[in-house]
DNA sequence: CGGCCAATTGACTGGCGTCAATAGGGGTGG
DNA sequence: CCACCCCTATTGACGCCAGTCAATTGGCCG
């Protein structure tokens, strides 16, 4: 969750190896990391990506948590994605020519930057690893499907159990989750954001969930403790792909 | 707005020399022709992408209007995004191998369908045009960017106000918009889908607006009287691409 | 120990949902 | 050509879920 040091080199990337990545043949593992301009750590808090600028760079989220929100000029933030270790940064900004949302670091985070002229090179020389990108860019668009429809259409409640279903299952899928527990790094403010409920009332609602048994979460520690209650106050659920592309 | 026939030939195409799109060159377009396996009508309420199937097939949306929606078990519905002659369809799902999302026309509607091995087997071939395929896949995910934002962060008012300026910009780029008016075949309670709201709420807020003189809107014929009232109330905002690719 | 910020809880309010009834418009069979 | 029907749009009444205001707690850091 930290820091943890990037591998100089992609060839001996551990997060590439786990079971939740497509292979990639070593040919193309070279050109990835030609394009690669280095790892880069930020902390809590760090912006990854300013809304409105130019020139936004593509990387990978190599550890650590972030999210992709949009800023209104009332000072209200609509979160619309949470981004985990493989997720891919910036192709939208870098396609459109602006970011028309930022990207924010929710705990200590490495990115691998990559070269944009680099990265778009590929579309010429290693068409497989190109159909990749448009891969994740349509899993990216799926992520926000999740968000409009759950924030869309779901009470508090359900809106809660299903965020939490789901993000369960993007974490398990990363091996991130031991047993019923993982760490979930995500403040209050920052659910409420993304479920489009105020902050008070994420909070009591939350603690409704938990005396209903569904779960215990105390700081980072999530626990999940009957899952049938979970779903059957969720209403809306979603599995992820079995295996999927990393830059 | 109604059938117009598809011309037999992309080359001919009189879509994609409109003002909105990046010219192709003549090969790129012949290639694109080979992969095309014909037009084909579809009348007001068919379902062009079924929610859940697999073998999804792409297609160019050519001329009408039509939604991209996800269904819940409760009977309730997102819609995630309006399409316009020009977006492209099934992408995300012949991508991630299914459908988690429906596609519905709300006119009548012509749409090209492309075999999609061929769409593929373009990554090798014309690397331009997959990097456009990988554009237009980004602004799908803007799109329903504006979607999660809208419904998850404003009033009733702002969000109807958003939307319908969102709407109208788009529809200005494709030249549907004649002095201040334009044609807008959404029901009301396809708008309650997309923003979040009961159709009951929908409607009162509707003719509130209209009330404070922003538009007049009966039927399919919208006409926006203050631009400025809507803008005032709508307190978000963004601007369409000035060009962009079409397949 | 004092300060600061996230989390929590209570009280109150209001925007939006739900229920229900009426109007309007277009299509269809008599 | 008219009567009827169905579906969408509209309006009113009422209730509740969720927002706002405000105060308290608890953890962490200087």
């Amino acid at each position: 969750m930290g820091p943890l040091p990037a591998p100089a080199n992609c060839l001996s990337c551990p997060l590439r190896q786990q079971q939740a990545f497509l292979d990639k043949t070593p040919e193309q593992i070279r050109v990835i990391n030609d394009a690669r301009l280095g790892s880069r750590a930020y902390p809590a808090g760090a912006t990854l990506v300013e809304q409105g600028v130019t020139d936004v760079p593509i990387m990978t989220l190599y550890s650590g948590w972030a999210f992709r929100y949009r800023s209104l000029d009332d000072g209200s933030r609509q979160i619309l994605s949470f981004l985990l270790p493989g997720d891919l940064i910036g192709l939208q900004a870098a396609m459109m020519g602006d970011a028309e949302y930022g990207v924010e670091c929710l705990t200590d985070v490495v990115v691998c930057l990559f070269n944009r002229a680099r990265i778009w090179s590929l579309f010429g020389k290693l068409p497989e690893v190109s159909f990749q990108l448009t891969w994740l860019s349509s899993r990216g668009e799926m992520l926000v499907d999740d968000t409009a429809t759950v924030s869309g259409q779901l009470s508090a409640k359900s809106r809660l159990s299903s965020f939490l279903l789901i993000l369960i299952q993007r974490l398990a899928a990363l091996g991130l989750v031991q047993g019923q527990s993982s760490t979930i790094p995500i403040p209050r403010q920052h659910l409420a954001d993304a479920l489009g409920l105020s902050l008070v009332h994420t909070v009591k609602t939350l603690r409704a969930l938990q005396r209903d048994g569904a779960f215990k979460w105390q700081g980072h520690r999530f626990e999940l403790l009957d899952k049938a209650v979970l779903k059957k106050l969720a209403g809306y659920e979603r599995d992820e792909a079995s295996k999927r592309p990393i830059l």
